[in-house]
DNA sequence: ATTCCGTTGGGCAAATTTCCCGATCTGCAT
DNA sequence: ATGCAGATCGGGAAATTTGCCCAACGGAAT
């Protein structure tokens, strides 16, 4: 029962939570806190709080769900890894697709591991990427390999970030004035990304894109 | 420690617990049996083993996640009620669409629950279920409730048989040509259904229309 | 330094959407 | 019979969007 206020890292592994859903996070907080070297220091449950988190706790590792309404998860990511380029972030996702996975290592991530694995990955991916290695689940170094077998897998590949962004918001069924609100761009720019998306992937409809964007990972439903 | 073997049904409340993610099962189960009127008898991953699960250990509640792979949640449901009418099923899904809590409670579910809920919402709801009553979390009762006051009840009552082929062209990702050809119409009917669909169904997007099409079976992906 | 690329938008003709309307062809009730 | 309601099919015209080009800027790579 140490509190581990002043400085926990002698003893054990200080955990960030950061997932959207409540019932989830404890979930998972109650799995991990049943390894005595583990201590949960804070949860969150979207980019903005899962930040100022990291900021006042300085855990050893985040673990976090990178499908989160608002901000993407990958941006907090970002902005976790620029201010403290030791940090360790551990990815606890929903899905593995190749391009998701590949996005989170770039944006800083440290290790992968999908919700379908075994309790016992989860807390052998803490430990790795404590240790300073990176890690990821059985499931998603699969996918990781199988797409890098093929030449030009995902499609998304050949998309930038924003590019992404955007057809995930169209996919989402935003309005083009709705998505140059939420990105703060003309809605001329997202017409043109619209337009640019379409090129890029060879889709011809907005249906079409959507089912893109679904078999992608970047929309459910 | 009481096993439970013979009968539990005097003491406490005997759950069945069924999702097709372990970390996922796992949380639930240390949050569910830290109440100690719960007993969480079984767990299952699919709806299959749902079915076997609840036959061979009867339990009062089953608390599923109906967004499983392979068979739909609902056919267990159905499978469940059918073999036992006073089954008590609890719906713990990830997402809270109207259409979609309309076809659990269809399917025999007492109660609807999503993820996003806070841990004694689930469990209050249980509690419900198990005394008999139906149950579901607010943001459920609120999406339902506003479903019931907008005029598209069911989205495609409203529609005509030229309509719903048309939308499930164009949720298929044709183009309207393509529609055109294939239906022995004008490229202008066409366009005039897509706008009659749209004004109908509410959607403002094409993106909007695919979703809506999927709900409805519609379209698959 | 220079080139490439992602991002952001302007411009403008061509295409599309958005509504409005009328014409058939049912079925169904008067 | 007659009429009425509604589904189906398309014309027309204004408003909007798309398709495609180009320009400018900042950052990363060379």
């Amino acid at each position: 029962m140490t509190t581990a206020k002043t400085g926990a890292k002698n003893a054990g592994i200080a955990i960030l939570l950061v997932d959207d859903h409540p019932v989830v996070r404890q979930g998972y907080r109650r799995v991990l806190e049943h390894q005595d070297d583990f201590h949960v220091v804070a949860e969150a449950d979207n980019a903005a709080n899962a930040y100022r988190a990291f900021k006042s706790h300085q855990p050893d590792v985040v673990v976090m769900d990178i499908s989160m309404p608002g901000a993407s998860g990958l941006e907090a990511i970002r902005n976790i890894r620029a201010r403290d380029a030791d940090a360790r972030v551990l990815v606890f996702s929903m899905h593995s697709e190749a391009a998701q996975v590949k996005a989170a290592f770039g944006a800083g991530a440290s290790g992968f591991v999908t919700k379908g694995s075994e309790p016992a990955e989860l807390i052998a991916a803490i430990r790795a990427v404590a240790r300073g290695e990176h890690a990821m689940s059985d499931d998603v170094a699969r996918v990781l390999a199988m797409d890098s077998l093929t030449p030009s897998k995902s499609a998304l590949d050949q998309l930038g970030e924003r590019e992404i962004e955007i057809l995930r918001q169209i996919a989402a069924g935003s309005t083009k004035e709705q998505i140059a609100s939420n990105l703060n761009l003309s809605t001329k720019t997202v017409q043109n990304y619209h337009y640019l998306i379409k090129a890029k992937t060879g889709m011809r409809t907005d249906a079409q894109l959507v089912r893109l964007a679904v078999e992608c990972g970047l929309a459910n439903l």
